[in-house]
This record gives structure tokens, C-alpha cells and sequence, in this order.
DNA sequence: GATACTATTCGACAGAAATAGAATAGGCAA
DNA sequence: TTGCCTATTCTATTTCTGTCGAATAGTATC
């Protein structure tokens, strides 16, 4: 294979906010209430997710070490924030989603949207009206 | 917790149509070249990926397994056939990150776009026309 | 048939992700 | 100070993914 094309062995590498679905689910919490405990977390997940405290914890420290979360300690109490804002959290997701499924073109996936995910009247509206929009922005833009 | 949200323990459940990343650099192949050996594949990625023939048939093995590919067996040659569209596996990728990222919501996805994704002018117009058709599909529903 | 090839099958291993129990330590209330 | 409760730490199990090599079995060729 071409050298340029060498993919390094092993593990796929990740960009830094790729979230796996359990640390979507305890971010999203994160987020709401930072900072907090796990237990915190934990409880908060309790009618949705049947985790037990070490697992919501242990979840919590691996997302520290990746840099996901910072620990602050108060004698024996460690408080979570994110280091991770939603938004870049959800650029990942939309950019990883995009490029495995419509090799990172826009227009396809729209196109895409429009043809096979049904968007309703309304949402077709509101789509006109975001990008009436996105539109004025890009005038202001140029000026 | 309610005992309606209880979640069965261990892995995730996952939707039919969840491909990883080497499933989908894979499935993008056969969709293109079906029916076709797991050879025809490994050469098909030579110049971008650096995976020994065992390492791809392994994973179209599994892939055969999880019931995303079908086999067909001519003497001692499989030819694999894709057992789910490009549409399907799209499909359900965008709604993977529709869930995780945006509680499933379609507009706020949108509103995202164009807040923080900078659609560029031309996709803007892009977009315009698409909305535009979709509308008159809509329509044409309705009657 | 012996040889050379190609495809198949098997099994292996490491690292990530999901999940949780057991043991321990620090605080607070009686 | 003796318990109790909560938080922490450690460790463990299972499954999935990515990745192959080695051994084997068919096919075609000389």
C-alpha cells in the first residue's frame, strides 16, 4: 500500500471528544448540574439507567483521565465539571456521523434528509426560516 | 428505579443496522462491487488501508454473522452480498447521532448547523432548493 | 500425482467499553 | 468512641472490535 495511506496498528485512533453512549448519557447530566458527584449523577440517571454507583463512577474517572471531565477534591468529596462544552461534543458526533455515512459532504446528507427521513411541512419551514437566516449572516459577513 | 425503564445488563442493546467503523469502510466496498469475495475487498482497500486478507474476512465473517452480509458458497468461494442498504445503514447512523447528540430532534440538529457549522453560501442555496422540493413532494402528498 | 496458489477455517490477543462487587476510609451523630 | 453512611479505590468479568498468523483444504497446472 501507498505510504502515505499507513494507518497505525491497533485501535482506531479518536478524536478527542468522542463520546461512547454511557459517557453521552452522564455528560448530558454533567452539563445540567456541574458541578456535582457521582453520586450525584448516579441518582440523577436513577429512572432511566439501572446503573449502580461504581459503574457511574468508574465511567466518570476513565472520562477524567481522558480529559473529558476535571475533578475538583474537597477533603474527601470530588466534584466533576466538564472540560468538553456541548457544543464541541455534538460537532464531533455530527462530523464523525457525517463522514462514515456520506464521506463528510454536507449536501448529500441533505439531500438525504429531505429524501429518506420524511422532514414534515413544518420542519421544512423551519428549515427555510434558519436558513433565510444563515443567509443575512453571510451578507453581514462580506460587509 | 421504574421497573418500566429497566435496561437488560451488559452490552448495549444496539439497533440492527450499527455498523463500526471497519464495517462501514467495508460495507461502502461491497455495495459498490457485490457480490464480491472477501479478496476482492481486502485489494479494493489496499491503498488506504493496510489490512491483511484474514483481518478483513474476519470482519465480514462476523459482519455475515450479525446478519449484515449474506454468503453465497460456489464450491469453496464465498461471494458476500450486502443484506442491508446504503439507505438503511445511512439511516441509522443519522439517527444514532440525532439521539446521542440532540435527544432525537430533528430542528435542533438544524439550528445547530447553521449556528456553529457555518453552512457556506452555496450550501445555504443548496439547501433552500432542497426545502423547496421538499415542500412541493409535500404537496403532492396532500392531494 | 506433485506443485503452486488461493480461499477457508480456527484460534489468538490486546485494548476499549460496560458493568459492578468488595474493601476501605472519612465524617457525623448519638 | 462506636457505628453508620457515603465516597473512594481497586479489581474483576464480559463482550466487542481490530488485527492477524498458522494450519488446512480445494483447484488448477505441469
Amino acid at each position: 500500500m501507498a505510504e502515505s495511506a499507513k494507518q497505525q496498528k491497533g485501535r482506531r485512533a479518536r478524536s478527542p471528544e468522542e463520546l461512547t453512549e454511557a459517557e453521552w448519557t452522564i455528560m448530558k447530566v454533567v452539563w445540567e448540574q456541574e458541578p456535582c458527584t457521582a453520586g450525584a449523577v448516579q441518582e440523577a440517571l436513577a429512572d432511566t439507567k439501572d446503573w449502580a454507583y461504581s459503574t457511574v463512577k468508574t465511567t466518570m474517572d476513565r472520562m477524567a483521565e481522558k480529559g473529558y471531565l476535571v475533578v475538583e477534591r474537597i477533603r474527601n468529596l470530588q466534584l466533576f465539571r466538564s472540560a468538553l462544552t456541548d457544543v464541541e461534543a455534538k460537532r464531533a458526533e455530527f462530523r464523525k456521523m457525517l463522514q462514515r455515512a456520506f464521506d463528510g459532504a454536507l449536501t448529500p446528507m441533505m439531500q438525504f434528509l429531505i429524501e429518506h427521513e420524511g422532514l414534515s411541512r413544518d420542519e421544512a419551514a423551519q428549515l427555510r426560516r434558519l436558513v433565510r437566516k444563515a443567509d443575512t449572516e453571510q451578507d453581514a459577513k462580506l460587509e
